[in-house]
RNA sequence: GCGGAAGUCGCCCAGCCCGGUCAAAGGCGUAAGGUUUAGGCCCUUAUCUCUUAGGGGUUCGUGGGUUCAAAUCCCACCUUCCGCACCA
């Protein structure tokens, strides 16, 4: 058993003293690898482990292959969860303490701290920091950083500066969702239940009665065209309002929402829903009186708790018409009026007829109003005449129009005419605050935008992306649709830890806004942390000029009181790593962050720093399902470390998926790896650099293998398919040591450990990316001096030899058409024979081989060439080995053909004769020989000689 | 609905871009054997199906098509997963 937290301590702590990770500008190209850094509100998991340790795993393999590489970290405090944390645990919320006793293990102490939210983010982020470094992060950590640092704070005041000098940000309203009680707006974590407050735009459509309004919501503007009458219900006792001049008549809960929605709203008296029934209003466009009908399912607490009703197009209304004139119990003047209305079709859809409401009603056998079906009626003509229906000619202007288009075109014609307004309501109701308050939906007037809406701006996006290379390919298309639907974005929020606005004090930059260029900030914070500057000395000239060259070294100096040459060493420093050269992040931060990124710098840096690569990377799954606190299925990282070692833990989440998708995290493939790592070390251990004698061909073999084994390699990790270039080292290479060692050991020979040892050495540096810590160790082992970590990567050498590669092939087919044989036949065998093919048929080989290669695959032709030449036209006789030998050529892979076709004199039978025996008489024990087909004295009782083709002689086995 | 991804031999998952290397890698599981006092670990072999000569048959969501040749290219359909915002 080996001791990994022994051997993983000794090398963090031989990385830290040799400060290899702390990258200072040198003579050497630089690469700059950044990965989103970590909001600390909870320790990391497994899950967290797998953006960072690609990134690591870029970083390390980038330094190895010559490289000056920097690789910082950050700790992103800003934002609002960990201050709704901190509120919890002031309210003593039993839930949450208890996670953090015994979920995350938080000192008793520490725990009385976290009512106060920087506590909270300090805890974790020393917590986050451990596990990162215990993982062999190469991290530069003189570069680390929080974002409430006063010089953070610094730089994010002239971010937003800067974006507000070139008119990117925006002042406009804002809906969000809002807790009257707390005055806040809330979010996903302030809600009971952690539910997202969703909201959608209603139209509000002003009916007239007398001097009042009477407004009724509808999804749907467009059918406005097939009103008949409205509905309202007769046990609800609805409020009379002035709103900015108007009087209105809505349910009490509309007026309530009104009053956040920017309306000013007077209370003036109340009016029964039943002494509105059999009234009158005016449709507001064509002055036309419908009557107002009693209907049960009207809400108040819906819209405005009076509904417009299109019997034609919506079951509900369509229903509650049908129940009205069948209702007994109807005064009878009233019961006229009913009896005569008509639906009105103003919507033509393919598969409907006229009224598409009866249908849908008659079709799902609905019989009243309160029928739940009817949701699902609703919907599915909703569905349909949305997609596929066109407006009728009786709505004017708009005839011919798709309800799809129609929907905004009649919206904005209705509020321009004044028709109608907008009323937003939450559709998921009711969503409450954590403080119990029901929350409403609130208008923001002053809230501050990026205008990501800003055509040039996303032009300029688009481009930087289209030069960018986005890893893995098949995400790029989903950045260029974010960049399309984007629009602007509250940049600002009222409340948690951040950066104030600098021009408006109520303000906080909101946490996805103040996380967009800060890799510039890691050039920077180097000097801050060393204490050569001091925050308050930077001001806005100093980061023009750092960033962009604007002004000169002197007035900065003077206005910054820092050192002219400290500035222009800064300067240098940034024109040196920057730009980002990689960025690494989850697949979740794409709709947001990542192109935020992008949008940012190419906002305010020139083009020369714009970013030069995204790396997206799948979640982590535990056994198949996704990790929350609920199922109780997350490993924090830091015990997983303990229980199995880091680096275990890094192979295990790189091997068990490729980039994109989401990798399935088990113990099982932990302790897999674990043993293999182990017996790896024990082989290390056992090696030590000897002279290489004479090279046998399989020596020759494995060092052709060995060198594409690296070549392919390197390509795959240049193109993050890490699982891939794992997958090699660790398994697909294992096969051909195998093969190697039986080979040697049917020959008996003991000189092979000096080519072992250069064999193992490559391995265990192309490994040390993924796993540093026993990498070094194995290094060491091998008896080489220095670091693996800083070594150089193996450099494939273009020797391969093809006629080694060829042999091995050949000898690998006998001996698997040999136990192929043995195991249909069940003979014990007691003597082999092989015949090699006559000089011929290699001829003719190589003409079909040729002729393949040019794409000629058809038999027909083949033979008619064979024919025609001298020197193969011998093979009409056996029509059999042209299509057989067709059928071999093609089961091979291509890159075997093209060096079968290059080697003209192979000699299968001396190879046979001088490699095979000792392989056969391993494996089988039995003595074998050898013949050519054309030997006149060959020993061939059952006449196989004639069967055999160049590559796959004949057998016989006794 | 929009946008994206995906359906492979018990399970997980490669291969698809660039058609022939494909009955299709690897891991897990299962079975047999070796090692071990025993177990675990480890090693070997097998793991769609038929076959007493290295061979054949049927497979890669479903149905078509292109091609000498399709898991791979094209079309249609079915199913699943993810994102759709002011939240890190």
């Amino acid at each position: 058993m080996i001791d990994w937290n022994r051997i993983e301590e000794k090398w963090r702590k031989k990385w830290q003293e040799s400060k290899d990770f702390e990258t200072n500008p040198n003579s050497k190209e630089k690469k700059f690898i950044t990965v989103a850094y970590p909001y600390p509100n909870s320790p990391q998991h497994i899950g967290h482990g797998r953006t960072y340790t690609l990134a690591d795993v870029h970083a390390r393999f980038l330094r190895m292959k010559g490289y000056n590489v920097l690789f910082p970290m950050g700790f992103h405090y800003t934002g609002t969860p960990i201050l709704g944390m901190a509120k919890r645990v002031q309210e003593g919320d039993k839930e949450l303490i208890q996670n953090f006793r015994e979920l995350y293990h938080v000192p008793e102490d520490k725990i009385k701290e976290f009512s106060e939210p920087v506590k909270i983010a300090d805890y974790f982020h020393e917590e986050i920091k451990s596990g990162m470094i215990e993982m062999g992060y190469s991290i530069d950590w003189r570069r680390e950083f929080t974002t409430i640092d006063p010089a953070y704070q610094k730089f994010i005041e002239w971010q937003i500066n800067t974006l507000r000098k070139k008119n990117l940000i925006i002042q406009g309203s804002h809906p969000v969702g809002w807790c009257p009680k707390d005055q806040n707006p809330v979010s996903q974590h302030d809600t009971l239940g952690d539910v997202e407050p969703d909201f959608t735009e209603y139209i509000l459509i002003k009916f007239r009665l007398e001097d009042y309004v009477i407004p009724t919501a509808t999804l749907r503007p467009e059918t406005i065209f097939g009103v008949t009458n409205l509905w309202v219900n007769p046990d609800i006792v609805y409020k009379k309002i002035k709103v900015d001049g108007e009087n209105w008549i809505v349910s009490a809960e509309c007026a309530h929402k009104l009053e956040y929605l920017d309306k000013k709203v007077t209370y003036e008296g109340e009016i029964k829903g039943s002494e509105l029934c059999g009234k009158k209003v005016q449709v507001p466009h064509r002055n036309d009186p419908v009557i107002m009908l009693p209907a049960s399912f009207v809400e108040s607490h819906t819209g405005t708790g009076i509904v417009m009703s299109v019997p034609a197009h919506a079951p509900f209304d369509y229903q509650a018409l049908q129940d009205l004139k069948n209702a007994k119990d109807v005064e009878k003047s009233l019961a006229k009026e009913i009896q005569k209305i008509e639906a009105i079709s103003i919507i033509e859809t393919e598969g409907f007829g006229n009224i598409p409401a009866k249908e849908a009603i008659d079709k799902l056998g609905i019989k009243d109003q309160k029928d739940s079906k009817l949701e699902e009626a609703t919907k599915e003509i909703y569905g349909k005449e949305f997609y596929g229906g066109k407006l009728k000619q009786n709505t004017g202007q708009f005839a011919g129009k798709k309800v799809a288009d129609a929907k905004d075109i009649v919206k904005n014609w209705l509020i321009k005419e004044k028709f109608a307004g907008i009323l937003l309501e939450l559709t998921n109701v009711p969503v409450r605050c954590r403080c119990g308050a029901e929350c409403v939906v609130k208008i923001l007037n002053n809230q501050w935008f990026l205008n990501y809406s800003d055509k040039l701006w996303k032009e300029k996006a688009t481009k930087c992306l289209d030069g960018m290379s986005v890893l893995p390919q098949e995400i790029r298309p989903e950045f260029n649709y974010v960049i399309g639907w984007l629009r602007e974005r509250a940049c600002a929020r009222q409340h948690g830890l951040g950066t104030k606005l600098p021009w408006d004090k109520d303000w906080i930059v909101e946490s996805l806004s103040d996380s967009v260029i800060y890799m510039a900030y890691y050039i920077i914070v180097k000097f801050v942390n060393s204490n050569e500057i001091k925050p308050e000395s930077l001001g806005p000239e100093f980061f023009d000029y750092v960033f962009l060259e604007l002004g000169d070294s002197n007035t900065v100096s003077e206005k910054t009181k820092i050192q002219k040459e400290k500035i222009e060493q800064i300067r240098k420093e940034f024109l040196y790593f920057y730009p980002v050269d990689s960025r690494h992040s989850g697949r979740d931060l794409v709709p947001n962050h990542l192109t935020f990124f992008v949008l940012n710098h190419v906002a305010i840096f020139p083009e020369e720093n714009w970013p030069q690569e995204i790396v997206v990377n799948g979640s982590v799954l535990m056994d198949g399902k996704k990790m929350s606190k609920s199922m109780g299925n997350i490993i924090p990282l830091r015990k997983a470390i303990r229980d199995y070692g880091a680096d275990p833990i890094r192979l295990a989440i790189i091997i068990s998926a490729e980039l994109l998708q989401d990798a399935d995290f088990n113990l099982e493939s932990v302790s897999g790896i674990k043993h293999k790592l182990e017996s790896l070390l024990e082989e290390c251990s056992r090696l030590k650099p000897e002279k290489q004698g004479k090279l046998e061909p399989e020596d020759k073999w494995i060092k052709s293998k060995l060198q594409s084994a690296v070549s392919d390699l390197t390509s795959s990790i240049e193109k993050m398919r890490l699982r891939e270039a794992l997958h090699n080292i660790l398994f697909s290479f294992e096969s051909d040591l195998q093969w190697y060692m039986k080979r040697v050991n049917a020959k008996h020979r003991t000189d092979t450990l000096g080519i072992l040892h250069e064999i193992n050495s490559t391995r265990v540096a192309m490994l040390s990316p993924f796993a540093p810590h026993i990498a070094e160790e194995m290094w060491e082992k091998l008896g080489h001096a220095g670091m693996v970590s800083t070594s150089s990567w193996p450099q494939a050498s273009e020797k391969i030899d093809g006629y080694a590669i060829q042999s091995e092939e050949l000898l690998k087919s006998i001996i698997d058409d040999i136990a192929n044989i043995l195991k249909v036949t069940k003979i014990t065998p007691q003597k082999i024979t092989i015949y090699t093919a006559d000089s011929f048929k290699s001829k003719a080989y190589h003409s079909i081989l040729d002729k393949i290669m040019n794409g000629q695959t058809n038999m027909g032709i083949i033979m008619k060439d064979l024919i025609a030449n001298k020197e193969t036209e011998e093979i009409k006789k056996n029509p059999d080995f042209v299509q057989r030998t067709i059928k071999d050529i093609l089961s091979e892979p291509t890159e075997l053909r093209k060096t079968k076709l290059e080697i003209l004199d192979f000699d299968e039978k001396e190879l046979i004769a001088s490699e095979l025996s000792g392989l056969v008489k391993a494996d089988f024990d039995v003595e074998l020989q050898v013949f050519s087909e054309s030997d006149p004295s060959k020993y061939d009782p059952k006449n196989k000689a004639k069967t055999a083709r160049p590559f796959k002689p004949a057998i016989l086995i006794e």
